[in-house]
DNA sequence: CGCAAATATGCTGATCCCGCAAAATCTTGG
DNA sequence: CCAAGATTTTGCGGGATCAGCATATTTGCG
């Protein structure tokens, strides 16, 4: 199952997809060939396209990777905990900055995010993102429908739950990188599943 | 500012992003090329990409020009009814089904969804939908940031009310797409947006 | 070790998409 | 109505993408 071939090729990926970030945040997308990335992770240019279908969906797959380990971790939330309780903890858990975000010089963090703004900026790149959170989202609805009950097969239900949640991520997201001086992603996280689980009344 | 020049451009818009749509639900994405596309419409090869990036934002450019009609309609609303009516209320009146639903010949129409199933189905398209969406999101978040006395530059509500209905159009739309017997999508369009706006507590 | 399956690679062609400049078309002011 | 100016369409050309196919290489297993 998880042999020496499974791992390489998870490898292969993981390399392929992280060259891509790093060389679009740092030269942008259109200055970043193909050609470039698969170098960068040491294979053919041929190869790059047995794993992806395109640059795009390289620089996707990241999202797509992360938003999986969400609903694992959902999944693996205690069976008798509410939903939104164990949808907030799965993300929380998903989303906790990592270490090399301390270990970075500082200022480095700073240009990485202005890098990450113009590359998500590509209308290009937006659709291929947009898609990879469906992808999860979709995912995400049958691990909803196993703890509440219901049938991703017949009920709307669990697919409006994960739509949402997607959705509220997508906008905390776009928040946190529209925002001068942000707030914790984490908190905004929390706030938009939180104003989701308990509905959008207007304010005042 | 309406003068013939605008009409002129609208009107050869629409015609592309409606050949796109009519030759590739018929013959499947990829046997369709741009080039028989511009022919279907009229104009040159060339002249497409005046218009549009790709192939997959000619298709997608139909479902933006509805989703642009929605916020219109929203700001159409009296400004003294409560947002979530007035979000219905839009939606409502820009889905009703047209009048060539009723003039198509039997048997039609189905062949039409299937077409629709599988020109949906295609990855390279999906993107680009999910794009449109977001895009029009993005609109309907400043109409309800005007409705609702917040700030489209400031305040995470708007942006995630409007992300979320357009989730939740989306899902009902798969879920439409997905069942074989349908309930009508105006009822679950309402359905979706009812649980939006009241929260998604888990049934039972 | 040696074979079978999976993977990587090179080559190639169809297609896409955009920059550029010239031609065609529309708008506007007189 | 006409002529100048602005906008749009078109043709050409090139750079890049992406997938099919055949081949070579690597891996897993008996």
């Amino acid at each position: 199952m998880s042999g020496l071939r499974e791992r390489k090729k998870a490898a292969t990926r993981a390399a392929l997809s992280w060259a891509a970030i790093r060389l679009t945040v740092a030269r942008g997308y259109h200055a970043v060939l193909v050609e470039d990335i698969a170098q960068a992770a040491g294979v053919s240019p041929r190869t790059f396209n047995n794993y992806f279908a395109s640059k795009a969906e390289a620089i996707s797959a990241r999202h797509l990777d992360r938003s999986r380990r969400v609903v694992d971790a959902l999944r693996a939330r205690p069976a008798g905990e509410p939903l939104w309780r164990a949808i907030e903890a799965a993300f929380l858990t998903s989303w906790a900055p990592g270490p090399e975000v301390e270990q970075s010089p500082p200022g480095a963090h700073e240009e990485w995010v202005a890098g990450l703004r113009v590359m998500l900026a590509e209308p290009a790149l937006q659709g291929e993102m947009l898609r990879a959170g469906a992808v999860a989202a979709a995912e995400l609805a049958e691990a909803v429908a196993e703890r509440t009950g219901t049938d991703a097969g017949r009920d709307l239900y669990p697919h409006l739950v994960a739509a949402a949640v997607n959705a509220g991520v997508g906008a905390a997201m776009r928040h946190f990188l529209r925002a001068e001086r942000p707030e914790p992603m984490e908190r905004l996280l929390s706030d938009a599943l939180a104003q989701l689980a308990a509905g959008l009344p207007p304010p005042r």
